[in-house]
RNA sequence: GGAGUGGUAGUUCAGUCGGUUAGAAUAUCGGCCUGUCACGCCGAGGGUCGCGGGUUCGAGUCCCGUCCACUCCGCCA
């Protein structure tokens, strides 16, 4: 007998004998004639019960539901005349001899050929995945670090388990703490990251690290953020910028062509974050759309409109334009909802022109602004943009990172109403990010990056004097618009690593007592370093081509960081508490 | 922490200006039919309209609070 376990069923095996494992989703009876549809991971196999062969199944009485069945019979092909053109199926079915009853079913809380809500999803979690939709997520997901481990394995990449109980961080995002019971009052916490681990693996020698690791972060949840996360870290030896990015873009490409049959552009392009944020008003820039923003200040600095001209001529102002070619199709509505849109992000206002008609001059012309601008300014302003009939331009005018970020935000979002986003796949690398921020009012830098990033200047006394404009060495890679990768060269000597804490206002006390163990290991010779993490959950869902991780995690959180299916998280016995020397005190209730 | 959208049958949803006994589809149960593949036909059961309060002669519908889910801003070195 031949078996064929939860596989498909094939029309070259007409007259063999196979064996059968999945559901069966409906029960059929037809003509005396008893139908199960069994179905598995890659579809439905129809099966019969002939009349003269009944009496050694109760099947009518077994067969409903989800029952789980096995199912030993031979293939056969369907008569002509029973085959259903509109149907991809149905040439072949399984006439049973053993039709065995693994377990039985109740009634399913929802349909699973259906679109259930997400919350009856999350609930019955175990359901959902039995959908196609999310058998061939999880499938796919395999298939993608499958692939990934491939191609590190083949090039003596050292795969290393990092601890989960480990050290609480003082920056960076929240930690999840798990208390010591034999150490009371301290407490590990679960990492946001292998960082520090995989730069000591360097130093150990492991000049080629990779880990598919669990990562956990106490932070706000989105659509493309869960409180527990799979990264791919990985780190190496004796590199550059360069070596990194070309051997990880060589495993995008090959991952990309094996599991999803893209082939993505070779080189990835390249751009700096401050390019970024000039032609897209963003670090992660979806370059699926070929709209780019206008700086126009020049064209603005003598106007009486101090809206524009404010901005126009401080040095940390900005006045974009962005051109959106046939946005005059946009109803008047569209382009005022964009207002309180472009707000969210900071904007006080969405000025915009409509070009009606560009012969007939400010005639042509729609725009709540156009009367605040002399012919001059137009003029400069069109040639600039290369207006041309039909479009809308909207400007943005206010501090730089504001109206880039704004700007940025609207480019996308119109785009995507307006269908102009390309039907193809855009990585890029942006790099040069700004060491660090300024933070006004604690009057102090944070790290852009983390604070393990090197900066581009190597000389300590240089970087303490130009932190302000300092340029890090990391790099982010973005995939249509999402960023997927971010990692830097990383710090190998401990004066530079002293000096980067010190500007991060970490005294060297705080650093000895957080970091003393990093600090300690870079006396030893550490070797010049760097790698990449890559989040395999935002990975995942844009190959599958879902907006939400969700749908690419098994068993994920919702945006309250609640499990559904298990009620986590939830109280525990005082008892336990005690054990583990911890009080809780709940917050009152108002 | 803030904003928006939603919560009505097991499920997916409709429910008009506040007005009679809250509907549909699907699922479930019963009957009929029978080579079906979203099978078909007939019938039945199934509701704390998320929860609490308020306005009103009367609330699924309006108001306040709250919980849950989703999306976004803040946050995520």
């Amino acid at each position: 007998m031949r078996s064929h376990f939860c596989g498909r069923v094939e029309e070259r095996l007409v007259g063999q004998t196979v064996t059968l494992c999945g559901w069966a989703n409906t029960r059929r009876d037809h003509g005396g004639v008893i139908f199960i549809d069994l179905r598995d991971h890659e579809g439905i196999v129809q099966c019969v019960i002939e009349p003269d062969n009944q009496a050694a199944f109760k099947i009518g009485e077994a067969v409903r539901y989800e029952y789980c069945l096995r199912i030993t019979g031979q293939v056969r092909a369907r008569p002509a005349s029973q085959i259903n053109d509109r149907l991809a199926t149905g040439k072949i079915e399984v006439v049973c001899d053993v039709v065995e009853v693994l377990n039985a079913s109740a009634p399913l809380p929802f349909q699973l050929d259906d679109h259930p809500g997400e919350e009856a999803r999350l609930k019955y979690r175990y359901l959902d995945i039995r959908r196609p939709q999310m058998q061939h997520a999880m499938r796919l997901r395999t298939r993608l670090t499958q692939e990934i481990r491939r191609y590190l394995d083949a090039r003596a990449f050292q795969d290393i388990e990092t601890p989960i109980l480990t050290k609480a961080t003082p920056e960076g995002a929240r930690d999840y703490l798990v208390p010591s019971r034999v150490h009371p009052g301290e407490f590990y916490a679960l990492p946001q990251s292998p960082q520090l681990f995989k730069q000591l693996l360097i130093m150990a020698g492991m000049d080629r690290y990779y880990q598919i690791a669990r990562c956990f972060r106490d932070e706000d949840l989105r659509a493309d953020r869960q409180p527990e996360f799979t990264q791919l870290d990985m780190e190496f030896a004796f590199v550059e910028e360069h070596d990194v990015q070309d051997m990880v873009e060589g495993m995008l490409r090959h991952i990309f062509k094996t599991v999803n049959s893209v082939d993505l552009v070779d080189p990835f392009p390249r751009i700096t974050y401050a390019e970024a944020m000039r032609r897209y008003g963003s670090d992660k820039p979806d370059l699926r759309i070929d709209w780019e923003l206008v700086d126009v200040a020049d064209h603005l600095k003598h106007v009486e409109f101090k809206v524009f001209s404010g901005p126009a001529n401080d040095a940390g102002g900005r006045v974009a334009v962005l051109r959106v070619p046939g946005g005059g199709e946009m109803t008047r509505k569209q382009i005022d909802d964009l207002t309180p849109y472009v707000a969210k992000y900071g904007a006080k206002g969405l000025a915009w022109i409509r070009i009606d008609d560009l012969a007939r001059g400010r005639e042509g012309l729609t725009s709540p602004i156009v009367k605040f601008l002399d012919d001059a300014a137009l003029d400069g302003i069109f040639k600039a943009v290369g207006a041309q009939q039909g479009d809308v331009l909207f400007f943005g005018a206010g501090p730089y990172k504001t109206v880039s970020d704004f700007m940025g935000a609207l480019r996308t979002k119109v785009a995507k109403d307006m269908g102009a986003v390309q039907n193809i796949w855009a990585p890029l690398w942006v790099t040069d990010f700004p060491m660090f921020e300024y933070d006004a009012q604690e009057k102090r830098y944070f790290a852009l990056h983390h604070p393990f990033t090197a900066p581009k200047i190597d000389d300590v006394a240089d970087l303490m004097a130009n932190a302000a404009n300092s340029v890090s060495r990391g790099y982010d890679c973005v995939l249509n618009g999402n960023e997927i990768g971010g990692g830097s060269i990383r710090i190998h000597r401990p004066d530079m690593q002293s000096a980067v804490f010190d500007l991060l206002g970490i005294s060297a006390e705080e650093a000895q007592n957080k970091f003393g163990f990093l600090l300690e290991a870079l006396k030893y010779g550490a070797p010049p370093h760097g790698g990449i993490a890559f989040g395999i959950d935002r990975m995942a869902a844009l190959m599958v081509g879902t907006e939400s991780i969700r749908d690419v995690i098994a068993f994920p959180k919702t945006a309250s960081a609640n499990c559904l299916l298990t009620a986590a998280p939830s109280e525990v016995p005082q008892v336990q508490l005690q054990e583990l020397h911890v009080r809780v005190v709940k917050p009152e209730k108002k």
